[in-house]
DNA sequence: CTGAAAGCGCTTACAG
DNA sequence: CTGAAAGCGCTTACAG
């Protein structure tokens, strides 16, 4: 016995027909609103009062099945417990009810394999459309979501040779814009802590960094660039810090290049003896509570998150209605200046 | 043309069965595993190799109208942003993926209206059981829940005068040890902030508050106990620190009562000139970056998340299968003890 | 203004 | 060992 079946049964429109006498397709005109004025008023007033009398819901499954519609979008992130994907996700969840979508979401977890299993999951459901922030090495399974035709929105990361539609930031810009300005605040040797990846947005965040490193003829070699594997965590981060903070000439400002680096650095640089910004200024991606509550508060690169899911939710509408159009979005951040970034010396 | 039909035809078991010139039962038995031993190896072999060759996956939709089974769990919480829910979300999502499922989310906000509509929404699409955190006056929805069998279990909060399965916290226990713990701290008089909610759980730790008072003959008028609507947000924080510090007799020591006080709580604490934990001792409802990185680092009430989140799967799935069982869990929350509630004087 | 019928893509009892 | 047929709950072209 199917667990569905322990449910109480679902009044269905064959019960509100057979109830009046009347056929199927009556019920479902009326219900949906179709034929407008083709059907008698006395018709319409009972087949109403009898499905709210019943209670009668729709079955959105049967629906789908005939219409190929479920109203449903797949929403694929790293890991939904990082309060980024969850801002995003909230938003997201937001413009599409005003759409009359709900959706169904995965965390990747930055592994192919889950991808590859969560977008099969979602295909298998049905879904009207996916937007995917993905991971490396997920070229092929997007290219077969392209050639399969699948109403598809790329959403924090993409990639260049691809053409997906997606929304993004200029992270080379923010990446550019944070550290010019460590350095117009007399910062002389600035250090990074990124991941070790080959996705686009994060290199686009290193060569900001080292664009305006360049720029203003600052060192810049691979000494102040510590990129750490994404699984590591919180070890990895503090052993970037000592080895940057251990060097011959150890940098007096830092950018960390994600909300988690940033979380987790800060939290350790907490327990050291230097002073922020004097010793060491900071300025990090995306807003944390960590930017707030540190002694010394962050400057921060602040990603248009609202503007970036709404915009997610439109393309991909707009996607599954006129499949032919692309489009790109990217998005300028905001350099939210506060005291970790301005030394007094 | 609905927008489902601008994808690539999908192939069905008809493709395979034509293909082939058999018939779709052997094809559907095939891929299903049913049957066993009883169909030829030859069939067996064709059949699977047709399937893999085509990428054949089956239509869920169609399957479920069949099965009456979707295999789909619907999550509703108050906002995915968060991060008490989005930790939880995550922990759901894994624990309903090793069994198969997968997870629909929407957030209510706090409204009955939103909850109601999301249950609606969710019942619509047939999900085989949901896991609710209910909002203020969701009597009635739970107990149509329950009048219609639909597997569910309540998450965070519940009704102690409904007989639902639900994964909660013994909330009394924790606010009340947390409150001892400060009075044990030598702290004279405690305030408390919390959400001016009718909701049992939130009821419990103004009990839980009270009760420490009074069994330690501590001051417990009104005055030291600050409920805010839930909506306000940071000025209703804000404002409520400020009464009570003003006060004739202000206290020192406070007690924040959820996630949401504590972070907005801090924050402008942490702009004020008094100093944790000697001017004013500090507990607060659970872990946040907050709790780290403020200064003095906060002692806070750490609730088991993971197994909270396990159980509600696990509970949702046994309810699935065998209705008439009914699980309330009450967890025991650990209290984390830190800076903020150890005076030195 | 209304209804009989086909069909969406599956599963499964039944028959042979 | 295999297939014809019914049916899950809808929608909708067609006929009258």
């Amino acid at each position: 016995l199917p667990a569905g079946l322990r449910m109480k049964k679902k009044v269905s429109l064959k019960d509100i027909a057979k109830k009046l006498g009347v056929s199927t397709t009556l019920v479902s005109y009326v219900l949906n609103g179709k034929m407008k004025g083709r059907i008698s008023e006395e018709t319409t007033a009972k087949i109403l009062k009898t499905a709210a009398s019943l209670n009668y819901r729709p079955n959105q499954i049967a629906k789908s099945l005939k219409t190929s519609k479920t109203n449903t979008i797949g929403l694929i992130v790293s890991d939904i417990s990082n309060p980024f994907f969850s801002q995003l996700a909230r938003i997201i969840e937001d413009e599409a009810e005003k759409n009359n979508y709900t959706v169904i979401f995965g965390s990747s977890d930055g592994s192919p394999e889950r991808s590859q299993k969560l977008i099969h999951i979602f295909l298998d459901r049905q879904v009207d459309g996916i937007i995917l922030a993905p991971v490396e090495q997920a070229e092929s399974q997007i290219k077969e979501l392209l050639k399969n035709k699948v109403p598809l929105v790329l959403i924090d990361r993409y990639f260049p040779e691809i053409e997906a539609n997606y929304v993004a930031l200029d992270n080379y810009q923010a990446a550019f814009r944070a550290v010019s300005h460590l350095i117009e605040n007399k910062v002389k040797c600035i250090g990074m802590i990124g991941y070790d990846s080959s996705l686009f947005h994060l290199q686009e965040r290193k060569r900001g960094y080292l664009d305006a490193l360049k720029k203003n003829k600052l060192p810049h070699d691979i000494s102040t660039l510590k990129m750490i594997r994404h699984n590591l965590g919180r070890e990895a981060v503090e052993q970037a810090i000592d080895e940057l903070l251990n060097a011959e000439n150890p940098p007096d400002g830092l950018f960390f290049a994600s909300n988690m680096i940033a979380s987790q650095g800060i939290k350790y640089i907490n327990t050291l003896s230097l002073r922020v910004p004097d010793d060491l200024a900071i300025v990090c991606f995306d807003e944390t509570e960590a930017a707030d509550l540190f002694y010394s508060p962050l400057t921060y690169v602040k990603q248009p998150l609202f503007e970036m899911g709404q915009s997610a939710i439109r393309i991909l509408l707009k996607c599954m209605f006129s499949p032919k159009i692309r489009t790109q979005q990217n998005f300028e951040a905001e350099l939210v200046i506060r005291q970790s970034s301005l030394k007094k010396g």
